[in-house]
RNA sequence: GGUCUGAUGGCCGAGUGGCUAGGCAGAGGUCUGCAAAACCUCGUACAGCGGUUCGAAUCCGCUUCAGACCUCCA
């Protein structure tokens, strides 16, 4: 298996990757809360990962990718007072909350197929796994590192901190935390601010609720994710992934709640994406600049000129490398609406290239390109360079300027379709939209053909105003040496 | 205030000690009856100040600025 590096949060350096069982991959990636429409900050941990496990697959591994959708637990401004996200938009809405985790996961799935990103291997719903979320917590208790308190159990990151080290994943030790979280108000049943929650007890008008040892409740946030993870990919695994606002305290409270159920640490590799920003800000919910991704597809908010394809938006995130912030601006996602469609003509021209005795470039070179891009820590941006270098190769060999051998048009054909579809993961839109284009073909070539008369004529006039009167319905003529090519804009 | 990250040409965005990133936009040219497309050429960018080095955008220090997390957020 080839070698490839992953920047490891845990370490904060690039590591050789190696998976705990040879050819396998246990990867898990914090979903989606479903209490709202997915927006373009969703798009960035979606397709970073999406690529992940692509290209785990492409290398040869058998991955298992675990990715869930939170529909319980996530309470809002503070881990323990606020109302649960899901149960706050269903009572605005009258409805049901499992309505609205219903309705919104729908939502979320359309976006992702839109994106053309895969679906995951198992996608668990935290409501779905009470009772492991529960014997978790009861391991902890058990452990020693969690206490009851008015029938909720909470995390004692005190006593956990004296056994294990409480921080490690974001660079903070029990003392910071403490100067720098804020005093309890005095209503809390925990004895530190700092405590997280496994089990919440319920209030009367609390909706979601299950029976426990402990109380009628529900399970704190961060339970799930360990509890399903450690389900469906065992004690120890190899990837956990999520957008890099879940370091703390999410991610670090998961590896918490592992560690003092079991002793050890359950992944071994943390991934992050960064954030995607806008004018310099992230994009979020809770600052309500997020531009959702229906609003992109249609053009439909006041920041946005036009309406961008899916394609764009997922080329434009794999156009950064996945660890930096990547600005949102209507210019960067015009500049990859172009490049992109750049990049998928000369896919298509690759197909119409006519073979030669001799090569005159070594195709080989965009495999090894790619190969080693993508081995260094998933870079994206590096592999389309490489392709783009391509591009012009390819479409000089269209314009005769440059030469290729069967055997070579078959291998760059089988590298680029590699790369640019079945890592990358993009699709030809346009040639995808237009199956319309089969109906017109015979009457478009019709009229080409006339041109072409007219052209050998030097009837100007007859050549143009057909080429026109093309060009404005949509169809636009190029001419070739030996003929014409055209296409649908 | 604490922890951490970043500052690259008009815009987006790679690059971590010497060798062209790439895309978009712009300028000139080739081709063409004209156009479109394509191709060729071009800008000599690395926040500032010091330092290390034969050599730094890349390493070190300081300064300035920006951002993330520390409360829900992908």
């Amino acid at each position: 298996m080839e070698k490839i590096t992953l920047y490891n949060t845990l370490t904060r350096r690039k590591e050789t990757f190696e998976p705990l069982n040879p050819e396998h991959v246990g990867m898990y990636v914090c979903g989606p809360t479903v209490y709202g429409d997915p927006h373009l900050g969703h798009a960035r941990p979606a397709v970073t990962f999406d690529l992940m496990f692509r290209y785990l697959q492409s290398l040869g591994y058998k991955v298992r990718y675990v990715r869930n959708i939170t529909d319980v637990g996530h309470l809002e401004h503070d881990a323990d007072e606020g109302e649960d996200k899901i149960a706050k938009k269903a009572r605005l809405e009258q409805l049901e909350p499992m309505e609205i985790a219903h309705y919104y996961t729908e939502r979320y799935h359309a976006a992702m197929r839109e994106l053309n990103v895969l679906s995951p291997s198992i996608e668990p719903h935290a409501s779905g796994h009470i009772i492991e979320q529960i014997e978790m917590v009861q391991k902890i208790l058990d452990a020693g590192y969690a206490y009851e308190s008015n029938g909720s159990i909470y995390f004692d990151v005190e006593a956990y901190n004296r056994d294990y080290r409480y921080g490690r994943l974001s660079g903070r030790n029990l003392d910071d935390i403490v100067t720098n979280t804020r005093d309890l108000d005095g209503q809390s049943d925990k004895r530190h601010s700092y405590d997280f929650a496994l089990w919440k007890k319920a209030s009367s008008e609390h909706i979601m609720r299950w029976p426990s040892p402990w109380s009628d409740g529900f399970p704190g946030w961060h339970m799930e994710c360990s509890a399903m993870s450690t389900k469906y990919l065992g004690e120890q695994f190899d990837i956990h992934g999520g957008g890099m606002d879940l370091m703390f305290p999410h991610h670090e409270c998961e590896i918490a709640q592992s560690t003092a159920a079991q002793g050890k640490d359950s992944a071994r590799y943390w991934v992050h994406n960064n954030m995607i920003t806008i004018n310099g800000q992230k994009m979020g919910k809770s600052l309500g600049n997020f531009i959702t991704l229906e609003q992109l597809f249609t053009g439909k908010h006041d920041m946005l000129q036009q309406a961008y394809t899916p394609m764009t938006i997922r080329f434009f995130v794999l156009q950064a490398h996945y660890r930096s912030t990547l600005d949102f601006s209507n210019e960067a996602l015009q500049a990859a609406e172009k490049g992109l469609d750049r990049l998928m003509k000369a896919v298509e021209t690759l197909a119409k290239i006519k073979p030669a005795a001799t090569s005159t470039s070594d195709v080989k070179e965009l495999e090894r390109r790619c190969a080693e891009a993508m081995a260094d820590d998933l870079n994206s941006p590096m592999v389309i360079s490489a392709l783009f270098d391509w591009v012009r190769i390819i479409n000089q060999a269209a314009e005769g300027q440059q030469s290729f051998t069967q055997e070579d048009i078959d291998s760059l054909k089988a590298t680029v379709n590699k790369y640019v579809f079945e890592i990358l993961g993009l699709r030809n839109e346009k040639a995808a939209e237009a199956g319309g284009k089969d109906m017109v073909t015979p009457l478009v070539e019709m009229l080409l053909n006339m041109r072409m008369e007219a052209k050998a004529n030097k009837d100007w006039a007859t050549s143009d105003k057909i080429r026109d009167n093309l060009t404005a319905i949509g169809i636009r003529v190029k001419d070739r040496k030996d003929g014409f090519d055209w296409e649908i804009e």
